[in-house]
DNA sequence: GGAAAAAGTTTGATATACCAAACATTTTAT
DNA sequence: ATAAAATGTTTGGTATATCAAACTTTTTCC
C-alpha cells in the first residue's frame, strides 16, 4: 500500500487523460505525452498491471482499474487545483503554470491541496477580495508596490 | 549545466543547513538528516565533488564551493518561501508545512516562487487584505463559507 | 601511546527508469 | 490476401540511488 513513484503517477495520470480525450489509451500516445520510447512504456505498464492499477493485455488497449482510476483522479485533481492557482491567482502564463503544476502535483499532499482549494474559495467569496482584487495583483507585481493613488477608489469599489 | 536531481539538491541543501548550524557538515549528520546510511552519503558526495559543488576530501569536513552555495541558497530560499506560504497563508501546521515544502522546493521553479513572494507581499501590503484578512481565513475554512453576519463589521475594519 | 569506539569508505547487490535496437504483432491499404 | 507500415514487446545495456556488511581511518580516553 506504499505510495507510487512520481513516475508511475505520471503514467496513471496520462492514461486517465487519454481515456477522457479518446476513450482509449495506447502505448504510442502515452509514450508521446511522457516523452519516452515505447519500450519504456511497456515496462511501466507491466508494473502498473502487477499493482492492479490498470487492465493490461499485450497488444491491446489499456484501461484503469477502479483503484487505478481513484488514484489517477486524485492526481489530476491536484494538477487542476495547482494549475488554477498558479494561473488565476499568481497570474503565471499557461505554459509555465502547466509545467509547474505537472511537477507540483506529485509533491503536494492531499491535505495541502484541499487547503489551497479553500483558500482560492475564500479569495473569491470574501467581499474584501474577489476577482477585482486578484486582478489588482497584476499592477502590484509590475511595480512590486501598491499604487497608493488608486487605493481610495479601489476601497470604494470594494464596498460595492 | 543540466539541473541537479532532487536527490542531489537535498544533499546540497542539507550541507548548507548544517554549515549554518554547526559550521561543518559531517557525513554522519547528513546521513541522519536524509535518513540514509553513511555509505550512501559518501557516494553522493563524490558525485557532488565531481560536479564541483562541494569541496570533498575523504575523511575530512565538507564545504560548499561558490557554485554549490549558490544552488543551495536558492533551494533553501524556495523552501522558506513555500513553507511560509503554507504555514502563514494556508495556515497549515508546522510539521505538515515543513514536509510539503521539503518536496515542493524541488518542483516549483524560481519564477513561480518569485511570483509567490510577490503575492504574499501583495496580501500584506494591500489595504483590502493584510493580517486580519489572512486570519479570517481561519474561520472560513472551518465552515467553508463566509460568515455573512460579520461582513459589515469586517468591512468597516478594513477601511481602518 | 595504544585499544576501543566512532566515523567514514568500499564493495557487491538490488530496484527503478530509461534508451537503442532487434523482434513480434496488428493494422492498413492495395 | 498479403506486403508494407505502424504499433507494441523484448532484450541488453546504462545511470541513479539505495542498503548491508566488510573494511579503513580518525578520534577518544584510559
Amino acid at each position: 500500500m506504499k505510495g507510487l513513484s512520481e513516475n508511475l503517477e505520471n503514467y496513471l495520470e496520462t492514461i486517465l487523460v487519454l481515456q477522457n480525450e479518446n476513450t482509449v489509451a495506447r502505448v504510442k500516445d502515452i509514450a508521446e505525452r511522457l516523452n519516452v520510447l515505447s519500450g519504456t512504456v511497456t515496462s511501466a505498464l507491466k508494473t502498473l498491471s502487477d499493482k492492479k492499477l490498470i487492465n493490461y493485455k499485450p497488444y491491446s488497449f489499456i484501461t484503469l482499474t477502479k483503484e487505478g482510476k481513484k488514484i489517477a483522479d486524485e492526481i489530476l485533481r491536484r494538477h487542476n487545483v495547482i494549475k488554477n492557482f498558479l494561473q488565476c491567482v499568481l497570474l503565471i502564463d499557461d505554459k509555465n503554470a502547466e509545467e509547474n503544476a505537472c511537477r507540483m502535483e506529485h509533491s503536494m499532499d492531499k491535505f495541502a491541496v484541499n487547503r489551497l482549494v479553500q483558500f482560492i474559495d475564500y479569495i473569491y467569496q470574501c467581499p474584501r477580495t474577489g476577482e477585482d482584487w486578484v486582478n489588482n495583483f497584476n499592477t502590484f507585481f509590475a511595480q512590486n508596490k501598491i499604487a497608493e493613488a488608486n487605493c481610495p477608489e479601489c476601497l470604494d469599489n470594494c464596498l460595492k
